[in-house]
Parts: C-alpha cells; structure tokens; sequence
DNA sequence: GTCTATAGGCAGATAGAC
DNA sequence: GTCTATCTGCCTATAGAC
C-alpha cells in the first residue's frame, strides 16, 4: 500500500508527502508550506501542479482508493479462503497503523464536514467500495463454510469496516499497535465458523 | 448527554457552542471567530474566560468525560442486565450520531498528533475509562450468563469501544444513523449469550 | 517547472478603555 | 465582563520573471 518519496515524479511525490500529513496530522491540520518544506520548493511551485488544496485532496483520495482497490485485488489473488481474506484485510489496517498512520479516508471522515463536497463524495465512495468487497467475501464464506454469523452479510460488511477503523482511531493515541491487534482479530473471531475454527486447531496439533 | 445553550453560565454557553463544532468540524475546523459569531459576543471576550483555544480545548474534554462517566452511572444504576447495559451504552453513541455529531474523543483521537499534550493524555484518559467500565460489563455478563464470547474480557471492552466509535465515524458522511445501528446491533450480538438470546426470543412468543 | 514577491484573509492572542 | 483596536503570524492563492 505505501509508496516510496525517492525516483517519483513531482505530482507522485508531491502526493505521497500530502498523503502522509493527512493521514497523521488530518486535511486541516497541514499547510502547502509543509509539503514545500519537506520537498524543498516553494508553495508557489506546488500550485503549478495542484490548483489548490482541494484539487490536491482530490488526487489523493483517488490515489488512495486506486491502491486499496488493488490490495484487494492482490487478496483475492492469493487468498483463496474468505477466512483468511479477512485476516489479510485486517493486515492491511495494522499496517497503515504500524506506519503511525490513519487510513485516509478515515481521518477525512472524521473531517467530512469541512472538506470540499467532490472529497466528501470521494471518501463515500471509498467506503461503499470496502463495503462491498467485505460483502461479497462474507457470503462466500458462508457458502465455502469457513464464516458463520447471524445477520445480513451488508451489515457484517460494515460491522467489520467500522470495527477496523475504530480501532485504528482508538489505538492511535496509544501508540500501540497491540490495541489494534486485540481488537481486530476478536472482531473478526466473531465471524468465523467455530466448526472450522476447531478443525483449525485439531490440524495444528 | 447533551446541554442546552441557555440559562447557563458564560462558560458554559461556551463550551457549549465550542463542544458542538469540535463534534462537528474537529479541534483544527473551529476558530474562536466561530464561537464569538454564535454567541453575539467578541473574540477577545472569549479570551477572559479561556486564556487560549488550548485551555479552552483542555475543559471541553474534562466536562465531557465528567458527563460520560455520569451517564455511565445512570446505565450502572436502572439497568442491573449486563446485556442491558451494552445495548444502553450503544444508545449513548447513537443519540451523538443522531444530533449529527462525532463522539468528542473520537473526533480529537483523529486529530491527536496535533493537538496539545494535556488534551491528549486527556483523550487517554477518556477511553480507558470507558474500556474499564465496559470491561466490569463484559465480566459481570459472563458471570451472569447473559453474555458470551472467546477472549479476555478487555480485549471485547476494546472492541466494543473502537467498534461503535468507527461506526460513528464511518456512519456520518452518509448522514445516515440506521448504517450506524446496523454495525452498532451485530457488534453487539456477537457479544450476547445464544442461550439467554433463545430465552427472551421465546420469552416474547 | 521553479522561482521571488506579494496580495488578501483569517488565525490566535493582547492592551487598555469602559 | 465586554468592548475596540491592533499585532503578528500563517494561510491559500496569484502574477510574472527566469
């Protein structure tokens, strides 16, 4: 999911120093004056290649989607079994927060109010996508027999989306990432099947 | 939980007005031009009865955990049923959605890197106490009966906890309560005992 | 594509009159 | 306690040279 600032255009590096402000410090909470700082340029130069800050904040919310649409795309490559495209869903979380980061569009949620309504209907977006692909890996997980739960599989999709999200906002403040953990993984225990969780077990011994 | 705007003090009305755009618009959305506007009163009045936004920020977060830990004792003392209390704690959050509002610590957790060091030992301090009630809930339950679930009782009070504030959160840009209910009643099942569940089903037949 | 220079506005904060 | 007046600083943004 993460980038890296080194042998990228203006834009991408402009966005990845963006990105990372945002998602420590929110989409209030940072200036152009920090982005030119750390890249060295000017504010001035900035505007050059984003109109202005919410032109910016466009390009990484679209930005964001794009690769977290891709890491989905990756589980679903390697993940054959919908227990564990939930385990590797919760990794991409833990590892956005081992970075001392907020997801994204969590930290803009939390600001939905104040941002530019075209970043506003971005981070929806966002959402309706994870909740979909939640969705869809909650019923075939009843179906393969690896998930059981009580309930609409649309409202598992977002037990398990704000779940994740809450428990990065919560283990931030913390500092540690075990909060994160504990959280994440009795979540997501809560949807597993107990029959295959126990024939699990029986295999490990 | 909530206050009315009249017949209280200076202060009072206040932090009234500031509790309700931090809520909204987050610790970095305000301006004391904002509260002044609002009030009818000048900014520089502000300042008599809050030396600074970092004061002001301080008392917002002590008069709201005050007011939590409150309502947490009204739930302690007319709901005795463990499970009871969970679905009473859940309200709490859902009447915050309702009034189009974030939970105030979990607006600030997402602002956290930026805000002053008292206000965020003060965010820590809110949700552990909110960690250790629910935790004396989830022991109470088991012993009860009335609750189920694997794992240590404090990891599902931190689950609980991050579950319902990322449900506010990811529930508000779609200004919709019921997407938060959703998340908010099948959390809250994966918690509750299938036997005493069986036995109020049956109960209401 | 990046710079200097600058505009215009709003932020948090203070002094001192009433 | 509330006001007017003001300060300093940072914000987003633009014009125009290089």
């Amino acid at each position: 999911m993460t980038q890296e600032t080194t042998d990228a255009s203006t834009p991408d590096r402009i966005l990845d120093v963006a990105e990372t402000l945002v998602q420590t410090r929110g989409f209030n909470g940072f200036s152009y004056a920090h982005i030119a700082a750390a890249l060295g340029i000017t504010k001035a130069s900035l505007h050059y290649h984003f109109r202005g800050k919410a032109e910016l904040g466009e390009a990484l919310v679209a930005r964001y989607s794009v690769r977290f649409a891709e890491a989905l795309d990756d589980i679903d490559r390697s993940q054959p079994d919908a227990r564990e495209k939930l385990t590797s869903y919760a990794e991409l979380y833990s590892g956005v927060l081992r970075a001392e980061r907020m997801c994204l569009c969590g930290m803009l949620a939390a600001e939905y109010e104040t941002l530019p309504a075209p970043m506003g209907a971005a981070i929806v977006r966002f959402f309706d996508a994870n909740s979909a692909w939640l969705t869809g890996v909650l019923i075939a997980g009843l179906e393969e027999g690896t998930l059981a739960f009580d309930g609409d599989p649309a409202d598992g999709a977002q037990t398990i989306l704000a779940g994740l999200e809450g428990a990065m906002l919560v283990a931030r403040p913390y500092h540690d990432p075990a909060r994160f953990d504990a959280a994440a993984s009795q979540l997501l225990a809560s949807f597993v099947s107990p029959v295959a969780s126990q024939a699990r077990a029986a295999q490990r011994l």
